[in-house]
DNA sequence: GTCGTTTCACAAAT
DNA sequence: CATTTGTGAAACGA
């Protein structure tokens, strides 16, 4: 456990005022090949609307449930949305690029006729007629369940399995398209030759984004639909048919694009970005043609706890040779000295660099590994030996090269800081939270003699004054048992398109416009999978020094892509004082959700360009905040912020949600794009950006 | 609830 | 085209 919070009261006297550089900004990056110039619908990427309006076409506020507590123009606009605009297109509602013969995600859903244009009023009609309350829908399900659930409202009678079984004829969800249009926005529908055999960091990137949208995607419709797909298979297979790679051709040494200490959390990834080739095998190799014979030589190695490798010592690693297993019924029998095993025995004699990747349990228990990338070794010494049912096994001793960035050695490091075997250099203070969040969070500084940042107030959610008023009473659920997903009487799932936002893992799954998490008056309990925002810090984060942009947050726990990381906590700022206040005060430490912000998903560039939050949403951190307030901006982010809403009875609260774009490694800064504001406010504000991105705009707001 | 174990359905390279 | 290589999630059992 981590010491007491109290052990180092801070004095408060030495404590300077440092802000986080906000960072900076504009030009939002296009992919190589989709300039703005190439694309004539898209010159003006951004457009800027005072957020009362008036709004020009196209960039209407689409939430009804927006109706202003002081504004009675915005009031009446809002309402008058809600009866006049039936279906705010969800972002997620990818159309298939017009091939498909039409077909939308939401259209292949079974049994919904009815509410294929959204949830006007009368979706949920039909239930209330039948029993004078909303629950005929769960009534319908147990009908058709013949389920014994008694008070854990999971579907007990029937496995998961069972259920798949049942529904698997129906159904294939339109995998093309959604493939299709993750390709289109990220910009990877044609990939030439050359970046297919040699990557860079951008293009790895991209690939492992759409891949890990894509995956997520799927397995958030085999939640509901049934089939067990492998998504992460799936996912792959996809990419890898269509030639969606790089670094396809095998090299010894690094992978351009790939770093040292990077971070997978599936085989396929591997693959994707040419790290190692074999979806399942450990040993990857690659022959080259030496005078006359062809001699196999290894290229990288897994090492994932499948045999028993040796890897205690961080630049050490006895690594086990491969096969001697019979699988089906675990029969062992001797390795043979060929494939894998030959090649890492001619890789002894060339003395070739491996890379080598280190495979963990994932530690937050999750029931899957963390691959690492832990750089190049070189093959020391090779043996043979007996294991234990006396069958010969293959060893090999690998020695990391110096000089390379810490990799697997700082995981050692981390567990020992959270074990309390060694303690973290420059922490200043154990817990900044003083106790408030479920974990604590240290403030570390290892760089100078800054004592702290300013005082502030932790707080650990957004304090409203009022909250927004809705127009209709909003239906809660009564879950008892947690939401699950496809349960089609969900008042909380319908509003988010039928789907749970939330993976059993608490990753969010797609990036809609709004997320629907159940709010005060819903049934469920709060470890409900639709409460992912609400259960408080899940990573381990330090606030620490950087040398140039005042303080920062990071994880000292890996985050995976689509991770919850934190919300924004602040003083929600009175809508009437918004617009005023945010051209006439300082704004360090105030999230501002009025600025442009680049969607993450969707064709970039060419789609609807409205801001991601209609309402003219600020939050005030300069008094009382939380972690977020220290996150810094860079031009080539890994977090995004995502707008999540809260609602009960005729109230909603709409609060910042923070999750990761890609996997993040531990002790990786986290940075989300501070977005950019209309020109003619600009440039008062406008600050050089430190973020060192090969994409930085140069500054930012 | 939590742990380890078993079962199932898959993909790429050779 | 058959073989070789485990993986990741859910179900199951203690």
């Amino acid at each position: 456990m981590e010491q007491g919070f109290d052990s180092e009261p801070i004095d408060r006297s030495k404590i300077l005022n440092i802000k986080p550089l906000r960072s900076l900004a504009p030009v939002f990056p296009s992919p190589p090949g989709m300039s703005l110039a190439s694309n004539p619908q898209a010159s003006f990427p951004f457009v800027c609307v005072p957020p009362t309006g008036p709004f020009p076409p196209g960039l209407a506020p689409i939430y009804p449930f927006l109706v202003s507590t002081d504004s009675k123009s915005a009031a009446q606009q809002s309402s008058d949305f809600g009866n006049a605009i039936p279906s705010p297109a969800p972002l997620n509602a990818f159309r298939t690029p017009d091939t498909a013969n039409g077909s939308t995600v939401r259209a292949m859903r079974g049994g919904r006729s009815q509410a294929e244009d959204g949830f006007s009023d009368d979706d949920y009609s039909d239930s209330m007629d039948q029993s004078g309350q909303f629950v005929t829908g769960r009534f319908k399900m147990h009908t058709t369940y013949t389920d014994n659930a008694t008070n854990s409202g999971r579907q007990k009678g029937k496995t998961k399995r069972q259920r798949r079984n049942e529904r698997a004829e129906s159904s294939d969800f339109d995998e093309e398209g959604l493939v299709n249009s993750f390709l289109i926005s990220f910009n990877l529908l044609q990939l030439d030759t050359f970046k297919k055999d040699t990557g860079d960091k951008d293009l790895v990137d991209r690939i492992l984004l759409v891949y890990s949208l894509l995956r997520r995607r799927l397995s958030q419709y085999e939640d509901i639909s049934g089939s067990s797909k492998r998504p992460d298979l799936k996912a792959g297979n996809l990419l890898m048919s269509k030639d969606i790679r790089t670094n396809k051709s095998k090299k010894i040494g690094h992978v351009p694009g790939v770093e040292v200490g990077d971070i997978f959390l599936f085989r396929m990834e591997l693959c994707l970005v040419g790290l190692h080739a074999q979806s399942m095998g450990g040993i990857d190799y690659m022959t080259v043609k030496l005078s006359s014979d062809n001699d196999p030589v290894a290229v990288s190695i897994v090492s994932a706890g499948g045999y028993d490798d040796d890897g205690n010592d961080g630049d050490v690693l006895i690594y086990t040779g491969q096969g001697g297993v019979q699988r089906q019924d675990g029969l062992m029998f001797d390795q043979k000295l060929e494939r894998g095993n030959l090649a890492l025995e001619k890789s002894r004699h060339r003395g070739n660099e491996v890379r080598v990747i280190r495979g963990l349990k994932d530690v937050q228990g999750s029931k899957g590994k963390i691959y690492i990338y832990d750089g190049l070794y070189k093959i020391e010494d090779t043996w043979a030996e007996k294991n234990k049912s006396g069958c010969n096994i293959f060893k090999y001793k690998l020695l990391r090269l110096p000089g390379q960035p810490e990799a697997f050695t700082l995981w050692k490091s981390i567990q020992q800081w959270k074990d309390g075997v060694t303690s973290r250099v420059g922490v200043i203070l154990p817990d900044l939270t003083s106790g408030s969040e479920r974990l604590p969070v240290s403030l570390v500084n290892d760089i100078d003699d800054v004592k702290g940042p300013d005082y502030f107030t932790y707080i650990t959610t957004p304090k409203y004054i009022r909250a927004y008023l809705l127009s209709t009473p909003s239906l809660s659920c009564i879950c008892r048992g947690g939401c699950q997903p496809g349960d089609v009487s969900c008042p909380c799932i319908e509003k988010n398109d039928g789907y749970l936002p939330y993976s059993s893992l608490g990753v969010l799954l797609s990036y809609p416009a709004l997320v629907h998490e159940c709010g005060k008056t819903c049934a469920c309990p709060s470890n409900c999978r639709n409460r992912m925002t609400q259960a408080g810090l899940k990573v381990r984060l330090e606030v620490f020094k950087t040398t140039n942009r005042g303080w920062g947050l990071r994880s000292w726990d890996p985050i995976r892509s689509g991770g919850f990381i934190c919300e924004y906590a602040g003083e929600v700022m009175d809508a009437s004082k918004v617009d005023k206040f945010a051209s006439e005060f300082e704004d360090d430490y105030i999230f501002d959700a009025t600025r442009i912000y680049q969607p993450l998903e969707g064709p970039q560039g060419n789609r609807s360009q409205s801001p991601k939050v209609p309402y003219p949403l600020m939050i005030d951190a300069r008094r009382e905040g939380n972690v977020a307030r220290f996150m810094n901006h860079s031009c080539s982010p890994n977090v995004y912020w995502q707008p999540v809403l809260r609602e009960s009875d005729n109230e909603a609260y709409l609060h910042i949600a923070f999750f990761a774009i890609k996997h993040i490694p531990p002790m990786q800064e986290l940075t989300f794009d501070y977005g950019i504001i209309p020109p003619e406010k600009a440039d008062r504000r406008r600050k050089q950006c430190m973020c060192g991105s090969s994409r930085c705009r140069g500054f930012f707001y």
